[in-house]
RNA sequence: CGGGACGUAGCGCAGCCUGGUAGCGCACUUGCUUGGGGUGCAAGGGGUCGCGAGUUCAAAUCUCGCCGUCCCGACCA
């Protein structure tokens, strides 16, 4: 029996001066965890045993469809130089050298090590489909820890890796994931939302991430109220309403204006009586690529142009340049490719680039939004004059058109048409099909039917387990406390017995306790000789979802149970407590 | 890494400007009291004032350096 008496269950009044947000704050009071460093926790024994009953959601599910392995955290520098991550990850990861002078890291991720295993092993396509799964410690070296358990430098992972013999495959053990992630979701009561996800510059076809709306996440996600269209901001689209084009001045050839002063998108058009939406916004960057004769990296002139209205999405630039830096323009490289001052580049007159591959010209990249729309008004390359009657296609030919922005709220749905919205989310998980990266860099090979060697095609699918509970507490709060949902809690029930001296209420107390454990479920008893002013507020801090008051009505064979999410309180006979639960189980809110 | 703030008892804070006995609330210990929403009274314990140098007769307080934490930004396979 779980006597609150004899535990340690460190509840805190106050919140430490220094945690922001709810998750953290009320985590911190309830004696859940406790802090050690920057971005760094300790899981006291309520904190510890949340994570354990996630954790065991997940490893129930996981195994219907895969293998746990335990792996280690300190990885050779060889392993991760082979994948091209030693030098790519940089400063986000930990670094460490032994006795003799080794370099080693502390794993990041696995699929370093996960590849070793299947190059190692894997010979023959009789062998796949493997999915391997671990629930382990992941050490990241933040540049910034933040909001409690939200963003952290050592954590705990659900990290699975699947390996088939062909893209089709693939989908198969993706759509796996997918629906093994929406029933662990599901079983730990989150509201989430599966959402398109930037694949990231590291390639990778396909990518979806399970996200839950908090003010507290800082992922944006772009959704539909009315169709399930979710999307990372990233990756999210958007239908415009039709923008009808300028009509033509005279013969409709490029007109030079005359804009003194003007450099602002919103400056010119008020100056010239139209809509940022009749504008061009020029933006000019630099992007690294490589020669191609002589394998040095150099940089290039990119001329991006966007509707006046719009704002440039750079994980869509990212994507649009093949993963490339990029950076702007400073003031002394406009002067030297197009001659103009900030504020008046425009997109006439400079001979564009054909293709993004390696040129020597710079490259035009014009947001698909604009495509197909003519007369539109941007810079002259001279200071104080703007062009009208700028036709992309027309008399200026872009190197290639890509989608570069950002979607805004309250812009149709590109499924239904309905208005999106915008919200911030935390991210609990993200399945990724990364396709050949590993396997190809690391030689993993196995025989296809042809007998012919093939490298298999990967998946990488993970779930942050402290993310389930913050995102829970995030989701179910209120000022004095949190409360989770039964399948993750530490207790299912918590019964504070209101009056430890008497004999009825202490001993009533004791059997509703005994009672419901030996009906499976998980029962703190409150046996503290306190007030019961003081374990009614504890009780609502913890998370326990329900509370059982045992009272004066013991005399009457009553006791009342709280729900803590909503507050209601209902009289139970004693006789019928068991019952009582056992009815709300399983579905329990 | 850039900008800002902070570091005094377990937690929340005052004191610092203007140098001189380290203080308050909560928590903790003991006794009494109370017993359905952090009960009341009384008596206690607990501090290298983040660390190190310097200035001074004297430093929590002034100066310099370092460390740590938080916030904004950059970053985020």
């Amino acid at each position: 029996m779980h006597r609150w008496s004899q535990l340690f269950i460190p509840t805190l009044r106050e919140a430490p001066a220094d945690a922001e947000v709810a998750s953290h704050k009320l985590l911190v009071r309830a004696g859940y965890i406790r802090q050690l460093g920057a971005g760094i926790y300790s899981f006291l024994f309520l904190g510890n045993r949340t994570t354990q009953k996630i954790m065991g959601i997940v490893r129930e599910e996981m195994d219907k469809i895969g293998q746990e392995f335990y792996l280690p955290a300190l990885n050779p520098r060889g392993l991760w130089e082979e994948s091209g991550r030693w030098s790519l990850i940089g400063e986000n990861m930990f670094r460490l050298k032994d006795r003799k002078g080794a370099d080693l890291c502390l794993g990041f991720t696995h699929e370093e090590v996960m590849t070793d295993i299947a190059r190692k092993e894997l010979r023959s396509y009789k062998q796949l489909p493997q999915i391997w799964y671990q629930i382990q410690t992941k050490f990241r070296d933040e540049p910034r820890p933040k909001s409690g358990l939200l963003r952290v430098r050592q954590f705990i992972m659900k990290d699975a890796y699947s390996f088939d013999i062909d893209a089709a495959g693939l989908d198969v053990s993706y759509a796996k994931h997918h629906d093994t992630y929406c029933r662990i979701f599901d079983r730990c009561g989150l509201k989430y939302m599966v959402i398109d996800a930037h694949s990231g510059a590291m390639g990778g076809s396909q990518s979806q991430e399970f996200t839950v709306r908090t003010p507290a996440g800082e992922d944006l996600v772009v959704s539909c109220e009315k169709c399930n269209y979710a999307a990372n901001m990233e990756k999210a689209t958007s239908r415009l309403a039709p923008v009808e084009d300028l009509k033509p001045e005279g013969d409709g050839a490029p007109l030079e204006v005359h804009t003194p002063g003007q450099k602002t998108i919103e400056d010119v058009a008020r100056f010239l009586g139209v809509s940022p939406k009749h504008m061009l916004k020029t933006l000019a960057m630099m992007v690294a690529g490589e020669d191609v004769k002589t394998g040095k990296t150099e940089q290039r002139a990119l001329v991006l142009l966007l509707r006046g209205d719009h704002q440039m999405n750079e994980a869509k630039l990212s994507t649009a340049v093949g993963g490339r830096e990029t950076r702007p323009m400073r003031e002394d490289e406009m002067q030297e490719f197009f001659h103009s001052p900030a504020g008046y580049l425009g997109p006439l007159g400079i001979g564009w680039a054909e293709d993004m591959g390696v040129s020597i010209k710079p490259a035009l990249l014009v947001d698909e939004a604009l495509e197909g729309h003519t007369n539109l008004i941007g810079g002259a390359n001279k200071e104080n004059y703007h062009v009208k009657h700028l036709t992309p296609g027309g008399n200026f030919h872009p190197t290639a058109y890509a989608d570069l922005r950002s979607v805004t709220a309250g812009e149709d749905c590109p499924n239904c048409g309905a208005p999106l919205r915008i919200d911030t989310a935390v991210e609990i998980g993200h399945i990724f099909k990364l396709g050949y990266k590993y396997s190809e860099s690391m030689g993993a090979r196995v025989l296809d039917r042809n007998g012919k060697e093939v490298a298999p095609i990967m998946g990488s699918y993970g779930i942050g387990i402290e993310r389930i509970l913050t995102a829970a507490v995030e989701q179910s709060n209120d000022e004095n406390g949190f409360w989770l949902p039964p399948s993750i809690a530490p207790f299912e029930v918590v019964v504070v017995s209101t009056n430890s001296k008497d004999e009825a209420v202490r001993s009533a107390s004791e059997d509703i306790t005994r009672q419901l454990e030996a009906a499976g479920f998980d029962v703190l008893l409150d046996d503290r000789d306190e007030r019961p002013g003081v374990k009614f507020k504890d009780a609502d801090l913890v998370g326990i979802p329900f509370r059982i008051n045992v009272g004066k009505k013991v005399t009457e064979d009553t006791v009342e149970v709280v729900r803590r999410s909503t507050l209601e309180r209902e009289d139970v006979k004693i006789s019928a407590i068991t019952a009582y639960f056992q009815k709300l189980r399983p579905g329990l809110p």
